[in-house]
DNA sequence: AAAGTAATGCAACAATGTTTCATATGCAAC
DNA sequence: GTTGCATATGAAACATTGTTGCATTACTTT
């Protein structure tokens, strides 16, 4: 509770409840969420384009990232904090087909990848889809 | 021009215009396209509709493969002949953060990772978001 | 408490993707 | 070549997703 409004202040950000909701529906939710998914679960609290506003909000501060999804685009947190500067994310995404969640696995990172001459990388993001260890048993 | 119907031949789809069409604007663009890029290469030629059942019939096939966008999700050919049964997809996509372009790197692979334990990897998915060396002058 | 700034809700719109069904087309068999 | 069948297409209608402008509301600073 106070922990939301701290991270909302660090990033100069006004506290509102849409906000606070958002942002607790990330981190209790865990996994990568569509803003479809957040629609669904804070129900008729909030406009769409106020959610949508947030999302864009979030991503240029630094609280979430985006990640990258077969099916359309989902947000995550950031977790070692990232500012409105520089986002450092090279952790790995994993989808898992049979249950249709998005988790980042903070501690895998993206190796070293080396690119043809001329190639400048500046971002990175790996989607692995598969099977996780919830769905397989 | 004969060789976009032995293409669809071998993968038992019928002979149509538009597919056809779909299929020779993947081969002269060279980079992956998105639904819309495809309707504004076509013009008026052919339905939304059809464009859109066209991919989908080109994925299921294994001509063409999803590649993950910031910005939507894009297509681009299989190289290496992927059929219903199997699609091999391992490497990397650049997307050129001047130009717009995405583009496969085919001889560029994905290298392995190691996951923790309970998750099994089935397919991969890497874009690297940065300056091609059109655009790094 | 007042003024200024930022966030929200609403409406309208734009873009993207899907479904149904009648019609047209490709292809194989004759 | 013609016929018949299966499949692809176009059109309309709809559903979903994302954006923009503007008036109202709510936070913040003084």
């Amino acid at each position: 509770m106070e922990q939301l409004r701290k991270t909302l202040k660090v990033h100069n950000l006004r506290t509102t409840t849409c906000r606070e909701d958002v942002l607790s529906t990330f981190i209790s939710k865990k996994n990568a969420l569509s803003h479809g998914d957040l629609e669904g679960a804070l129900g008729e609290s909030y406009d769409r384009v106020t959610i949508y506003r947030t999302l864009k909000t979030f991503l240029e501060k630094g609280i979430i990232h985006k990640v990258l999804d077969d099916e359309g685009l989902r947000y995550a947190l950031c977790s070692h904090s990232c500012s409105e500067e520089k986002h450092q994310h090279d952790h790995i995404h994993f989808k898992c087909n049979t249950c249709g969640e998005t988790n980042c696995l903070e501690n895998q990172h993206i190796p070293e990848v080396q690119l043809p001459q001329g190639y400048l990388p500046e971002h990175f993001n790996l989607l692995i889809q598969g099977t996780c260890p919830k769905c397989n048993n």
